[in-house]
DNA sequence: TTGTATGCGTTATCAA
DNA sequence: TTGATAACGCATACAA
């Protein structure tokens, strides 16, 4: 085997006696070059077997084309379809993703973020997580940033972002239960574990309570669940088991018509708990959830949800960062993605 | 607002008098250092909070502590399961992953290692995709490579590798399924594309035909359903809609008694569509999944399926690749993974 | 149009 | 133990 040597630009100076700044013109297609010693440049290039190496031009020009993106917990579609939508954008304009973990974590969050600046990435993406932005705000203030989906405690806050309306969303799916007849309408929400704070499924439960309001039913407290998991719940097995564990159906007082859960995967587990109890959905309890999962036109009966612009808030997400990464106008625009109600067979007229 | 200057390794050296050497060495913790001037360093460079620079020290070191992931398709759960299970160990060893998405396109792949290998990555994965290698084998040769559940053609070329056997897990859901008493089974598949060529998806097929042999029953070539799309398939709903096209359970020459499938996401959209005709799971015919997806334990009746360990491949294939990379021995090793059945309610007796 | 020379921030070699 | 300096591969200001 041969010693390969590595193919940089000066290779190729050196091969035609010519100086490195052509070939970098040449190659870059800058001005400053004469049509037949660009040709030569490139017809060596390819010839050799150049690759340019990103890491020195990079280090070089400042420019990564790397967006970096936080994710506060490893969830099935919802965070992969955001994310599915930001793949198409930025692998359409060459940008990379690289993604962290923070699990919620604000220590996370700062570590992610500074080695993300390390990396000199271009641009940052926060989806979701908390409504505290302080600890990061910065980082944030430096570099290109938009939220997705995280909203703020602090409204005063201002930074360019994607979302949609949680809690109008789930006044909604009182009044479409309401609209059906449903006057007790019970709740049921988890919070994932019980140092965290995640602003989403706050909203989405002051929207039920708000919802009630506003169609003049009344809030009866023993209706609502709404606890928090000392170990972490995520997926739809936690779900379930915590469901299992800590819900019971026979203590709403006077049993609710209709349930209205913070998300799909509460509602398909509550389903299935409910069936195992000999409790039929929709012809007993109307059952509704939130986030309109794939899987949710599936199961059965069919899921009644309130959909969100998935796959929309990631691909706006990434268009608005890319207009602030290369145009530094479009600042602090905040966009309203639209949600609407999925009706299926887990609802029913009362 | 002031103007804010980089830090870098000089600006601590010309604050303390001392050379950009000493800061280097102090800062990475090697030795030749004295142990007050490296106390100071240390001082002045959290006091400047300083940031190492990640792609200047890739440059000159030629490490980058990136992996490359090849990911052929953005599919839920089955990919990202994967991919769950090497962020953890990534994180925790302090690598960076980035993904690319190759659409089972040959190009593509190329064109996404050369990138990859632009950035300088330590390692590369690759996830699944057709049976050839051939058209990478160059850059794989001279870059620590892992490859993840991708069956290739030519059994004679060998690469690191984490699988499990597909043919031999679908030879085991027919003899279960014959062990149930059921003597004419069906099997409903789909290739997602006509352009393209998924070894799983073959071998998944062709573990059918050989369960049946093993077990004496006899094919029936009326009785597999195996179609290519000439449109993308690969999302429930696409797979619900194509089945709902193409697949008239009429023409089953008999109907089967059961029917094992390619996956789950088939599998479940084949219950829905067997129930809107009348026909009951699995009291009229058993239908069995392939994947044993979060979801395939909430569909009513919940499914039958062959579960792989799909986060234990992501957590074995990560650990190789940097085994690999931090000490060359390991190569070459070949790692099977085991299957089993998950035995729900879409199957039974007959 | 082309070449020379410098610097991006870091590590590493060598000399002091 | 510490410092001066080259080098990683590239782009660019400036000179020719």
């Amino acid at each position: 085997m041969e010693m390969e040597k590595n193919i940089n630009i000066k290779s190729i100076a050196d091969r035609l006696g010519v100086s490195t700044a052509s070939v970098s013109n040449a190659l870059n297609d800058k001005g400053r070059i004469g049509e037949d010693l660009k040709k030569r440049i490139i017809e060596t290039a390819t010839e050799l077997n150049y690759k340019q190496n990103i890491i020195a031009k990079t280090l070089k020009i400042k420019k990564s084309w790397i967006i970096g993106v936080l994710i506060p917990e490893m969830l099935f579609e919802y965070f992969f379809q955001i994310i599915i939508g930001m793949e198409e954008i930025a692998t359409e304009k060459d940008y990379t993703l690289v993604f962290a973990n923070t699990h919620y974590d604000s220590e996370k969050e700062i570590k992610d973020i500074n080695k993300f600046l390390r990396m000199l990435i271009d641009g940052l993406i926060i989806i979701g997580g908390s409504g505290e932005i302080n600890h990061i705000s910065k980082f944030i203030d430096n570099t290109p940033t938009v939220l997705i989906a995280r909203h703020l405690n602090n409204d005063n806050i201002s930074y360019p972002s994607v979302f949609y309306d949680d809690r109008a969303a789930q006044i909604n799916a009182v009044s479409y239960l309401n609209n059906l007849g449903h006057k007790n309408i019970g709740y049921v929400g988890i919070m994932p574990a019980e140092n965290i704070q995640i602003t989403n499924i706050e909203l989405r439960k002051r929207g039920y309570m708000d919802g009630l309001k506003i169609n003049n039913l009344k809030f009866n407290s023993q209706n609502l669940f709404f606890k928090s998991s000392h170990e972490y719940v995520s997926n739809l097995d936690n779900v379930y088991d915590f469901l299992k564990n800590n819900l019971f159906i026979e203590n709403f007082q006077q049993m609710p018509t209709a349930i209205l859960c913070q998300n799909d995967y509460i509602a398909i587990a509550l389903i299935k708990i409910l069936m195992e109890k000999g409790i039929r959905v929709p012809n007993d309890v109307s059952v509704m959830g939130f986030d309109n999962l794939v899987i949710s036109n599936y199961t059965n009966p069919a899921l009644t949800t309130t959909k969100q612009p998935k796959k929309e808030l990631g691909v706006v997400g990434i268009n608005l960062l890319l207009d602030i990464i290369e145009n530094k106008s479009v600042n602090r625009k905040k966009i309203l993605l639209p949600t609407n109600i999925i009706e299926r067979a887990s609802t029913a007229k009362v």
